[in-house]
DNA sequence: ACGTAATCGAGACGGTACGTCAAGTCTTACT
DNA sequence: AGTAAGACTTGACGTACCGTCTCGATTACGT
């Protein structure tokens, strides 16, 4: 699983003071709280600096940007917290799947996903630091689509990326663009799209 | 289909002087070239004022946000061009989803609509001309599979919201997220998956 | 007297439509009302269109700046209303006076004059036209002075239009830059001044 | 004599960046050259921003409106000359009034005072910083007046308040509004009604 | 234990853009 | 033809943040 950290680390200085761990969690405390107060787009450094009672130029100094700020605050305030697997593929699938709702469309950070993503576009370090982000949810979610393709309840071939795209796309557009909640009707629909290839159906 | 503008109009006033055509439509332009030029995220409404030789207050007056104009101005610089319907639900279903990529994977369009969602994310009046911009490629979709449906390549009790949602968001994720491109490769096994429900499967 | 309007009157068509009287003298009423509202300076032709009920267009082909309307504005809302020349020089020199501060020092006219010159002070124009405005009331006091003269109650070579600027500067000064109420004891010692040759003294 | 600023300085910060007297003074070396050139009416904070090389936020942090700004930058560029006290009253006087002429008649500043004077009759903190930058011309003339009521020039219990609001007021009048020159002659005039009691006489 | 060097808070600074307001001109349609 | 309504360009307003830059004042090393 990822350890690192995607903040800028500016080159380790072999003297003088060290980093202040206690202003370090202070900005990241603050950045979690604004994001859950103001969203995303109206999060500014200036407003994060004065709420946790910093200078600007130490968040630059630390963070090049409000997208890595965020990233790592993020991280920090929403460890990955997966179930444990118990290999019965369409338990674990479903686990999976709920975990990704949770990462996409549940509260502050359901939107703060997209904004970042929108805002990384143009700019290949912070897609990079956003992927970083996501890439252990994603390797769940593969572990557990590997896990049935062994034992047979997937075909050996399965194209497991699009697989993951297909269900975290989904969920991602259906709450973002069409702003409709997902609920376990979906996610059941999801499971039985993905181990039955049995379309959705609507609800009689 | 729909006609309607997503444009905040004004009150339409009885009277006064009309509204000048010309100015609108070089505000429209200034848009669409920005767009491309800078993005959405750094096209400013400054800028697009003094590109298209227009007083900043001019384009408040008609359009009263950034979202509200760019959206107007992909409608007008993006019409919807779906190819007839042949009557042969995969070749038409194809013909979509092609559609979809456009939309969503391809040029500054592609990133656009993620920033815009992200942005009307907090504002549902945005958030609504949004939808309005995208329902003619939505409908389009929903055409096709209902008439599958009813000649049977689906079952007829298919959740039809539901797979356009599966489409589009895989699609809008890998372009918008995973920054892949979107191949006709992946068009074939969206056809394949909804037509036949058969996995993507990973090419030997 | 001056019957002179200073509107800046548009060359007389031979033909077509007469100037609408209603419509003008709704112009002066709201300007006279605003400007006892809002003051001079936030008197905005926009607002006295609309409060007026007319088009701003209206207004800029009648008048060519707004000191000039304001300026006329005050000649009809304001007219001068001496009191009959008593012929007692002392009496007659009080009322001009006394004249002079409701000019000066009252209310919204008060305060309008001074910015008024400050407006017209790099336009030759307007300053003609505040000029004309005023001078009525400074004819009424040439008036009163030359009457004394003739009566020997100031001498016979003495500077009528200096001593004119005198009272009505000191009114003027301390009024608007001293912010001090213009009251009956200055008026007094403005007329010792004058008639007596005496310099003004405080009050025990 | 007054050594005090009329500038808004905000809570003197116990910490932090020092504030840039370069800055300070380009700014206000920026007022004086646009006062000059344009006058205080057509002096915008944007044009002194952009003529002094800083951003307008910069003017803003230390002086709240435009007058505010003008009165210090005076301050700073007119600075009070006045000659030495002879003892002999009427050299002195003629000598305060002489200055009050330079204040008020003459160049860019003459037509600035009454500009400020309207601008600030709705504004109680702006008519206070005004009439410090009066002040010390005021002063200057008081001590003169005083002195030659102490040596029984003048009786003693003049009023000189009103004395003094008498010969600028004059002055005031008749370069503002008047739009006359105010010579020579006028300064005799004033020192002649002041020492003698004597009024203004016509030159044969 | 001490000096050195980096960190930190505070906030000044030159900028860019915001969204608003009014000025003064021009156009359209009504009367 | 005169007018109301109001569209339009222009330019300034005062505010918010950006990202960079000084300041002093504080630490925590390495010697």
């Amino acid at each position: 699983m990822s350890n690192e950290t995607v903040a800028a680390d500016p080159p380790a200085p072999s003297t003088g003071r060290a980093r202040n761990p206690r202003t370090h969690q202070a900005i990241l405390d603050a950045t979690v709280q604004l994001l859950g107060e103001v969203g995303y787009q109206d999060l500014s450094i200036e407003r994060v600096a004065s709420r946790a009672g910093v200078g600007k130029a130490t968040i630059y100094r630390w963070w090049n940007s409000k997208s890595a700020l965020v990233i790592e605050a993020m991280e920090r305030g929403l460890p990955v917290e997966l179930p444990e697997h118990t290999g019965d593929p369409r338990t674990d699938l479903r686990a999976a799947i709920q975990s990704a709702v949770q990462t996409y469309a549940v509260g502050q950070v359901g939107s703060t996903v997209p904004a970042l993503a929108a805002e990384v576009s143009r700019d290949a370090t912070g897609a990079e630091q956003l992927r970083q982000f996501l890439r252990p949810r994603r390797d769940a979610a593969r572990e557990v689509l590997h896990q049935a393709a062994a034992v047979g309840t997937l075909p050996p071939d399965v194209d497991i990326e699009t697989v993951i795209d297909l269900f975290i796309g989904a969920i991602f557009y259906r709450s973002l663009v069409r702003k409709l909640p997902v609920d376990a009707v979906m996610v059941e629909q999801l499971v039985e799209l993905i181990l039955d290839g049995r379309l959705p159906r609507t609800i009689p």
